[in-house]
DNA sequence: GATAATACCGAAAACGTTTTCGATTTTATA
DNA sequence: TATAAAATCGAAAACGTTTTCGGTATTATC
């Protein structure tokens, strides 16, 4: 099995290895009849040009890096459909890391793109993630460079987001709207800024509407897991009789709280009405229906992808690049765990 | 932001390309004044060698392919889990892409992964796939391809597999156990093996407990999506009122059948014993908490990538490689959707 | 001090492609 | 027919690395 090169191709025709290859990318400056003749034998062959000496020559890989916290996550999964879907109808190929929420992991997997050379990198920070040196080596190397969804503000590069703050006012306010006056917060841990952003909505809704605000209502996930939901749900009941509504940093958390609340038999919305985020896919189906911020994940994906694209095109042509922001629209997804009636 | 290349350290140092390329890979033949003098420089400059260039050169990118019919699901992300922490714990990289279920778009990708040239293939075969001939020019082309979970019996290649008829089998004979006396199931597509395997898993059981097969209570999903649960169990109650137990082929569907069970308020297990396939995470967070059998995804993805990487490492030193079939256990999760007490 | 052995180094080829630029041939123009 | 213009082709360099193999310099051996 010997791999067909431009060089075989010539030999066989008689041609020069020059010729073959601009018949195959069509230049002007071939004949339509030996056009003809290497575009047939080329077929037959099946030649596929080899795409290490390509890469070498042209040195871009049409590939991308993809970092996200983890793969088994209905958010990031659809962020990852998304700029899958939308690379491969641009003729690039995704690479895909996990950071596994570690700030160390996240730094490693930066080098190894850098180190691999790709055409651009997108990436959603750790939840450990408090330091930016590892981004400003993108940048400082001129790497195409997009984040979403957990972003630094710090880095200038270009950004998917949405209205973290706007959307958790949104859900809170949701909550006070079904009758809530007393309402916890579980928030998200104390690095991501999107955590920040949440709990700040969750604040100014209270302020916005005299509800005043009470820091031994908030509880903070490490983790982020469905463990933590049960955990915290036991101890906001415990607590804090009194709660009334609890605001949840996102859905598996919020489906913990709704499990545990279920044990108890206390009764959701009734007693304790429960928002979260991120509408994932089993929100529609457990009991109470969990009302939550619809997030356009897929989009986000597609969005982030193309923002990339612009920049390496850019990049390539050597024009500059202004960064991007982007920011993509949430909907207050209202089912059962919110509506007291 | 010129690129470091060995040149240039070879340069500034007045050595040859040569002595720097060797010492930066520790060969025995240079001195270890020069060999500390090039690994200085070369931290100093953050080298690191041109991939491109290194993979024209030794003809291998440590990066291998993946292809799996979507990510966004509980099974196959988890794959990909396993698939990517253990290349990443060897040094390859893993490029994603998904099928979408259609045989069109999956024969897309292989020839896509063939032209980058890739180390290797990982694959889980779509609903639609009944033809061999991509996957039969990954063979004849000599590239290292493990198939895992649905995968093509005609095609000679390792594989990583569960033993789908005996785990259908046990999880039939679990409802028979808990009183079920006419069972419906609620089948795969046609095409994958796995789909069949169930199916005659769920026969065979039928059989060994004297229960007649009735055709008419297999229901057969096409897309294996959570509306296909909705509505197949709509059809099982309509037509067959007489059906105590469900064995569906995944819980997806499982969880669209008890979705449609609760709205009609027919009691899970009581009236309708449900049981589904491969335990989604949802499952134990829905009301009634639906029994599965457990299949070891993260392993599956892991044990996919050892063998690939036998098969790699074989290829390379030219020695003689075997095609392995590895079969993972699986385990009946009884939970409430199919205890009769 | 001659020779053998060893240590160290570098020239050069090779991987397969793309692209520039000059050379040649053919056609058009006068 | 002479000349200009256009069409067609190919040599060669370049991308950055790895590795073979021959050469020189150093050390060991007698």
């Amino acid at each position: 099995m010997k791999e067909i090169t431009l060089k075989q191709i010539a030999e066989t025709l008689g041609i020069s290895i020059t010729t073959v290859s601009k018949a195959l990318k069509n230049y002007p400056d071939v004949s339509p009849k030996t056009k003809k003749m290497v575009l047939e034998l080329a077929g037959e062959l099946h030649y596929t040009p080899n795409s290490f000496a390509v890469n070498l020559r042209t040195k871009e890989s049409k590939t991308i890096g993809l970092i996200i916290p983890e793969v088994v996550h209905h958010f990031f999964s659809n962020v990852v459909n998304g700029i899958i879907a939308e690379a491969e109808k641009n003729g690039y190929l995704v690479i895909i890391l996990q950071s596994n929420e570690s700030l160390e992991l996240e730094k490693k997997q930066v080098e190894l793109l850098i180190n691999k050379r790709v055409d651009g990198i997108v990436m959603s920070l750790s939840n450990e993630s408090n330091d930016d040196e590892h981004l400003k080596e993108i940048i400082r190397r001129g790497i195409p460079f997009v984040q979403f969804d957990k972003i630094s503000k710090l880095i200038q590069s270009s950004k998917v987001i949405i209205n973290d703050q706007k959307a958790a006012m949104e859900a809170v306010q949701h909550l006070i709207d079904n009758g809530c006056k007393r309402i916890a917060h579980i928030r998200g841990p104390v690095n991501p800024q999107n955590a920040i952003d949440r709990f700040i909505g969750y604040k100014k809704a209270l302020e916005k509407n005299a509800i005043p605000f009470d820091s031994s209502l908030v509880y903070t996930c490490e983790n982020v897991t469905f463990e933590e939901g049960l955990f915290f749900a036991k101890k906001i009941v415990d607590e804090h009789p009194d709660v009334d509504g609890i605001f949840v940093i996102t859905d598996l958390v919020a489906v913990g709280v709704l499990t545990y609340l279920n044990e108890k038999k206390i009764n959701v919305p009734k007693d304790i009405a429960v928002i979260g985020f991120s509408n994932w896919f089993m929100s529609k189906v457990i009991t109470p229906k969990l009302s939550s911020v619809d997030q356009p994940s897929y989009e986000m994906g597609v969005v982030s992808f193309n923002l990339l694209l612009e920049e390496m095109q850019c990049r390539k042509e050597e024009l500059p690049f202004k960064p991007k922001i982007i920011e993509l629209q949430t909907n207050i997804i209202a089912r059962e765990s919110s509506i007291k009636i």
